[in-house]
DNA sequence: GCCGTTTTCGGCCCGACTGTTTTCAGTCG
């Protein structure tokens, strides 16, 4: 684990990298930097325990990094930043993260064109006059209008995992109050939606007017919200976070119809929109009043259903039935698929990534760095693939209550095709698909592109999807019906990315792909060993799509995995 | 800027795509 401590020393050293990549620095001393900020990362200790003579000696920190690590010590800063920060306006620097603008353009614009904003960047493109600028052109002004206009969308929304930790200080705000037990939190945090542009949080406090305005008067006061006054009335109070400007409502609802309430605001509008005896859900809960949500799933005598999976795909069935099965929980995974090591572009060693599995309790690990064609991640030579397998089975003999199963994650290239000869792919255990390049496609050519991958009878598992990264780009198009039947058709487990940055498959295809008989494995694609608790992020994506343990891959025994890649295999 | 030397300077990952340009630089993964 790295010390958070040390944070404050990688975020400078960061930020001077992006501003000496403005200044056209050497690409190498660009890089020098960010292998120091790895360094830093893996580090046990706080740096502000050590001498310079202590820094200097770390692997990848010269003496010109020790010295700017010890003048941020004395001064909070070290000069060679403070004097860039000084030159290179903060809206240039912010440009270095537009997809499509390098170092070289963002100058053309701040030097010769005077841009200074991103503001300016979006008026340029909805004039059409950045097209008009030497170097650019309608398309790449098009890409770049396109890019800010999702950052823009996506400005004030924060992934699941970052607001759980919003959240958790609003409730404990709001405990020093109020009574534990009456604060709920509801909305997309209480559904576990990959992405939160709202919290949501109900406060059980009858109708109580001198707590109401107790209440209201520890908000406004509260140092990490802004409120907003036209957004509050009587039974809510509406501001902001100041940090982020995420939106935050705190519900104070009429005794009454508090169950009603909490229902509303704790399933999606695919759920509310349902009829029941000629009216929607929703209408339903408008008009009568109840005070317990349990009595609203009497009224409608439906099962009590987990409320992740309130979204409107997998919970008909259940009420059809009258039973709801039990979803899968984070307890229920027996081990881990799908994570990197040093051998690629992992920060831990295999054996640290093996013994961090064992300590969390997992019978096995399934480690999978990246293929060949993957330069930028380290990928596999098949020389190296030959070192790492053995050292797996070196370490197989060393840890023998634990089971090292050989995988890679191999890139689907262009046409389709896996990036290794079928005598290289046929050395590892099983084989995950996935595609890290080319990412910009027509829905027809990557549909065509991961079917060909699917159809490989080397592959058994689909990786990330759809490439997607939340709040950064979207994934490339896919016809998901036809992904998921190909690999129903052809044995292929999918899987849930479990990176809260990804989260792909995305949930919303979780129950079509049970419908069709797929297995799915939750995968937490670790290149860490401190990533590989993500998986419970995972387990939220399943369980929305109505996700057991029997349905998942990675629930099974050691042994049965074993038998499940001995089938597959002898199908080669 | 760091590293590792055949020790003080040369190498550090690279291939493909994209969109501009008019033959290739810039960006990305």
């Amino acid at each position: 684990m790295s010390f958070m401590e040390n944070k404050i020393f990688t975020q400078q050293i960061k930020q001077y990298a992006a501003l000496l990549e403005l200044k056209g620095e050497n690409p190498f001393k660009l890089r020098a930097y960010h292998f120091a900020i790895e360094a830093i990362d893996r580090l046990e200790v706080n740096l502000m325990d050590l001498p310079l003579s202590v820094i200097e000696k770390i692997g990848s920190i010269g003496k010109a990094i020790a010295l700017k690590i010890e003048e941020t010590k004395e001064k909070g800063i070290f000069h060679q930043l403070k004097n860039l920060l000084e030159e290179i306006p903060a809206g240039v620097v912010e440009m270095l993260g537009i997809n499509g603008l390098g170092a070289k353009k963002i100058n053309i614009l701040w030097k010769e064109n005077k841009f200074t904003t991103i503001t300016q960047l979006l008026e340029a493109c909805e004039n059409n006059t950045l097209a008009q600028i030497k170097g650019f052109g309608e398309k790449m002004q098009a890409n770049i209008y396109q890019d800010l206009l999702f950052k823009q969308a996506n400005s004030a929304k924060l992934f699941f995992s970052k607001a759980t930790i919003y959240q958790q200080m609003i409730v404990d705000y709001l405990s020093q109050i109020i009574d534990n037990e009456l604060i709920i939190t509801t909305g997309q945090f209480r559904r576990k939606l990959e992405i939160i542009d709202c919290l949501q949080i109900f406060v059980a406090i009858d109708d109580n007017k001198t707590k109401k305005n107790q209440l209201v008067q520890h908000l406004d006061e509260c140092n990490f919200l802004i409120k907003n006054k036209q957004g509050t009335g009587m039974f809510v109070w509406r501001g902001e976070l100041k940090e982020n400007a995420l939106k935050v409502e705190i519900k104070m609802p009429q005794k009454n119809r508090i169950g009603s309430e909490i229902y509303l605001h704790s399933a999606g509008e695919k759920h509310l929109t349902k009829i029941e005896k000629n009216k929607t859900i929703l209408q339903h809960l408008t008009e009568q009043n109840f005070n317990k949500e349990s009595d609203v799933f009497d009224y409608f005598k439906y099962p009590i259903i987990p409320v992740e999976a309130r979204e409107g795909y997998a919970e008909w069935k259940w009420i059809e039935d009258k039973k709801v099965p039990n979803l899968l929980i984070t307890n229920e995974l027996k081990g881990i698929f799908h994570a990197h090591s040093t051998y690629s572009d992992g920060k831990n060693t295999l054996e640290e990534m093996v013994l961090a599995c064992i300590n969390l309790g997992y019978d096995y690990l399934g480690i999978t760095d990246h293929s060949q064609s993957a330069f930028y991640a380290n990928g596999l030579q098949p020389s190296r693939i030959k070192i790492q397998h053995q050292e797996i089975e070196s370490l197989r003999k060393k840890y023998p209550n634990f089971y090292i199963f050989k995988g890679i994650e191999a890139d689907i290239l262009n046409d389709g095709q896996l990036d290794y000869e079928d005598d290289v792919l046929k050395t590892f255990d099983f084989v995950i698909a996935s595609i890290h390049s080319n990412l910009k496609m027509s829905e027809e050519k990557a549909t065509e592109r991961i079917i060909k991958a699917i159809e490989n009878p080397h592959t058994t598992m689909l990786g990330h999807s759809t490439g997607r990264v939340l709040l950064r780009r979207n994934g490339y198009p896919l016809d998901m019906k036809k992904v998921i039947e190909a690999c129903a058709k052809n044995n292929v487990i999918i899987e849930i990315n479990a990176s809260p940055y990804r989260l792909d498959l995305d949930w919303r295809w979780v129950h079509e792909a049970l419908e069709k008989g797929v297995l799915l494995s939750i995968n937490p694609d670790s290149h860490e060993t401190g990533t590989l608790s993500e998986v419970k992020y995972g387990v939220n994506i399943g369980r929305k799509g109505g996700l057991t343990a029997e349905k998942t891959f990675n629930t099974k025994t050691t042994e049965e995995i074993i038998t499940y890649f001995a089938n597959k295999k002898r199908k080669l």
